[in-house]
DNA sequence: ACGCTTATTGAGCGACCCCTCAAGTTTTGA
DNA sequence: TCAAAACTTGAGGGGTCGCTCAATAAGCGT
């Protein structure tokens, strides 16, 4: 037998109030608790769809993330333009969901291996995209280089959204579009 | 009348134990309790010698970014060339602490105004620093233009550092010191 | 040597957190 | 229709954490 009607809708309903708690109250203000009220459920029924409070944050966060992909059939036709401009899209359009993901990916990827784990392939996956975009735009250029300044691209992005997520009067789209050449 | 010798040396001994326990087990890891056990004291001294937990995490870091300084007396004769090498050096040197500042960065700059405002403010120091080192080097720049060019520098760097200290793999100082040309 | 200040201790408060589970209710598919 | 599976609830367990405070001891200037 498989999951209930009402098994899938009350799981929609813990996915909507975690949502909405981590915009409006960030990670902290997101407890089990402060979920179970929202989505009008006692904690019990929560532990019946998910196995920790982690796993339904880390899937609201991976929900967002995907949502900007310009190439979510990875098909291999997006440019380093694209996904320079998924990126800005992100952390502009959701920028209470990206403080998350780096506060997961600071607090978690320091001290718990499965979230460093996945923390980091998320990165090399993201490395090959933007690597294998740049290739295509230029077959000729030594894949050597193209990968260290693809590193380097990817940190002075990180960077400047780590900035401008610490600092609401940063503008973090008018700078990253300076690295679009 | 002020501290007693005996006081002196207890506070040294938290800043000891507090910096050890940073180093070993991380932020999390570096509970009151461990403070106190390493330092041999109960927590009603460390109460009176510092206001609270965080005041001695705060102190150690603060003490390990001092340390790096090329120009502690800001005289004003640093490059911009020595101020990546102190940026290298930090958190090549001290990695441990280098994770502790970007944690306390994270999680306070994101929910805790002063913390926030001491974030900001330690950005905007570092980041004058290196725009008037840049603008010593060549007089005749557009200073508006040196200005974004900076900001786009720490960014990557901040990116990289943030790279280096989540995966032990990456070569943070041979690839910072490709930034300075 | 004395009195004021500082230091130290032991005991414990109170808040918050994630999570569990037995017991009942509803849904589902055959 | 009916039993098995899925769902929900209410109550509460077990733990960690930062911090407080009255009482006692030690240090210090005069």
């Amino acid at each position: 037998m498989g999951r209930n009607q009402s098994g899938i809708r009350t799981r929609q309903r813990i996915i909507d109030a975690t949502r909405a708690l981590l915009a409006e109250s960030g990670l902290d203000g997101t407890t089990l608790a402060a979920i179970c009220d929202r989505a009008e459920i006692r904690a019990g029924s929560f532990y019946n769809l998910f196995d920790s409070k982690e796993d339904a944050v880390l899937l609201v966060v991976r929900e967002a993330i995907d949502a900007v992909d310009p190439d979510p059939a990875h098909v291999g036709t997006d440019t380093v333009a694209d996904l320079i401009g998924a990126y800005i899209k992100f952390v502009t359009g959701e920028p209470a969901i990206a403080r998350i993901y780096l506060q997961v990916a600071v607090n978690g990827g320091m001290s718990d291996k499965p979230i460093h784990d996945r923390v980091i392939a998320h990165h090399q996956r993201r490395l090959e995209r933007f690597r294998d975009a740049a290739l295509r735009a230029d077959p000729t250029a030594d894949p050597e280089r193209v990968t260290l300044d693809t590193e380097i691209l990817l940190a002075t992005l990180h960077g400047l959204a780590f900035r401008s997520l610490l600092d609401d009067e940063f503008d973090f789209s008018g700078t990253a579009s300076e690295l679009i050449t």
